[in-house]
RNA sequence: GGUCUCGUGGCCGAGUGGCUAGGCAGAGCUCUGCAAAAGCUCGUACAGCGGUUCGAAUCCGCUCGAGACCUCCA
């Protein structure tokens, strides 16, 4: 298993050779969704690139155990004493499981119409509480944590005696005690920084488990920690997620896994940027968040049209998964119809035939296109090497260019394989039976035949009808094609 | 207030010490009954001001502007 894959490493600040801790097996991590809304766009995106990743990993020839997590436990809302599950079940009137499992349901059926992988295994938090509970106990045990009126508190002053809290998102340990806004309910803790691991349920709180210190439920934090290390082992090679979770998130999970497990438990951390719309930030929390419900609808008063799910999926990967991404209306319109040209081209170069010899250099465009990929998973890159997989095929078509049946044969399932296996890109045309073509090759006889009596009035009138009716009539050198607008 | 990122042509968006990103939009040409499609060609962009260098959009400093994190967030 050889590859020339690089990727940037957040814990390094650094572009790393991708080297599998047990070639040829990956593991990879990937926070999910807390399941208490839908998600919206910006959720998409991370997941989106995730997606990128695996399906990369993937046709690289890797073993890939792609573990993404359920949060389906609410945790604390900043200044209220309710967590956002149990807040949206007290609101809708129904059971926390409830809410749990029509967002779950939700999330399955919007990252399918993003033609995203399933993960090899999406564990849930609910579902490891007692593992959660073990891995507290062994932190404690370790002088790592403390109780206080039966809340658990990691100790980070006692972790940075011998670990460095803060290496992975570049903090200061004493600039965060010094910096940490005073919160209320704070008094449990010795230090601001401190951060639950176990957390005591207020009586009026639904969620919640029995555990040695008290009725609670466990820290946000706990559960990456533990289901990762349950599935990929103490130590594995790939954990991803938006780049908000690295502070605090990831950093606490760090730290959680080296004081209970004593191991530092990623090679290679990934962080996918954000999602803006008009230049802000996309949050649930900030009431910005577009749904992809609103995105397909057009119902929403910042878009002007509805947004295929491909046309959105094409538009997230012309940028890098790394940079932060703008939605405006012109953007995605620019997207649509690159989209649109690049499916011309799926179905276009199945067309082409043979030659005794060829006139493009295909194993070179071949190389490039896995170059860009190599360079962390610079997909804008491999888009525009893709493009100009477009123009050769109009090229041949137009017989300007030619291929041997080798070349022609390695350049059709690269081209294609790219594009639907990596990219993971799929024409949206619905398919029919078979009658509209049939109809569209009657119609455009008749057209032909008046073109031939020079009857251009009638011709006209045929192609503006089916203009009309969302068909683009193409006369060819061989023959009239049609294609849906 | 602290930490950090970014500022690329009409729009989106790669790249990065000297060589074409790409898509969309726009202009011209070829093809065509006309059109569409396709092909070819074109704009010569890197916030501003200094500095380093033979040479910087790319490195350094400052200024301005935008954003993120520091609190739940993908």
């Amino acid at each position: 298993m050889e590859s020339n894959l690089h990727v940037y490493n957040t814990l390094s600040r650094e572009m790393e050779k991708f080297e599998p801790i047990n070639p040829p097996f990956v593991g990879m991590y990937v926070c999910g969704p807390t399941v208490y809304s839908e998600v919206h766009i910006g959720n998409v995106r991370t997941f989106t690139s995730f997606d990128l990743i695996y399906r990369y990993l993937l046709h690289l020839g890797y073993k890939v155990r792609y573990v993404r997590n359920i949060t389906d436990v609410g945790h604390l809302l900043d200044d209220s004493e309710e967590d956002k599950i149990s807040k949206k079940a007290r609101l809708e009137n129904i059971e926390p499981m409830e809410v749990v499992q029509r967002y779950t349901v939700d999330f399955h059926d919007t990252m399918k119409l993003f033609n995203a992988l399933s993960p090899s295994i999406e564990p849930t938090a609910t579902g490891h509480l007692i593992e959660q509970i073990e891995l507290i106990e062994e932190i404690v045990k370790g002088g790592f944590a403390y109780e206080s009126n039966g809340s658990v508190y990691f100790d980070v002053q006692a972790y940075s005696k011998n670990e460095n809290y803060g290496e992975l998102s570049g903090r200061n340990i004493d600039e965060l005690l010094v910096n940490t806004r005073e919160l209320d309910g704070q008094d449990d803790k010795r230090h601001p920084a401190d951060f639950a691991i176990w957390k005591k349920a207020e009586p009026q709180h639904i969620m919640k488990w029995h555990a040695p210190w008290s009725l609670g439920f466990p820290g946000w934090h706990l559960e990456c920690s533990v289901m990762s290390t349950k599935y990929l082992g103490a130590t594995f090679d790939i954990h991803g997620g938006g780049m908000d979770l690295k502070f605090p998130h990831h950093e606490c999970e760090i730290a959680q896994n080296k004081a209970g497990y004593g191991q530092d438990p990623v090679k290679y951390w990934l962080h996918t940027n954000m999602l803006t719309f008009n230049g802000r930030k996309m949050a649930k929390s900030e009431g910005t968040g577009v749904t992809p419900r609103q995105m397909i609808t057009g119902d929403h008063p910042l878009l002007t049209q509805a947004y295929s799910p491909m046309t959105i999926r094409f538009f997230m990967l012309q940028a890098h998964y790394r940079s932060t991404l703008d939605f405006n209306n012109e953007a995605l319109q620019a997207a649509e119809k690159g989209f649109k040209r690049l499916m011309r081209g799926v179905e276009d170069v199945q067309q082409l035939t043979a030659e005794p010899t060829s006139s493009l250099n295909i194993d070179q465009w071949k190389a490039d296109l896995y170059t860009a990929m190599d360079d962390d998973f610079n997909s804008p890159i491999a888009i525009a090497q893709l493009f100009e997989g477009v123009r050769y095929v109009n090229l041949i078509k137009d017989g300007k260019e030619h291929l041997s049946a080798s070349d022609l044969s390695l350049f059709q399932s690269t081209f294609t394989g790219f594009i639907h296996d990596v990219l993971g890109l799929k024409s949206e045309d619905e398919g029919d039976d078979g009658q509209v073509d049939g109809l569209m090759q009657f119609i455009l006889q008749l057209r032909n035949e008046a073109k031939e009596r020079k009857d251009y009035s009638t011709a006209d009138s045929i192609r503006n009808t089916l203009q009309e009716l969302g068909f683009v009539i193409k006369d060819g050198k061989d023959g009239t094609t049609y294609t849906k607008a």
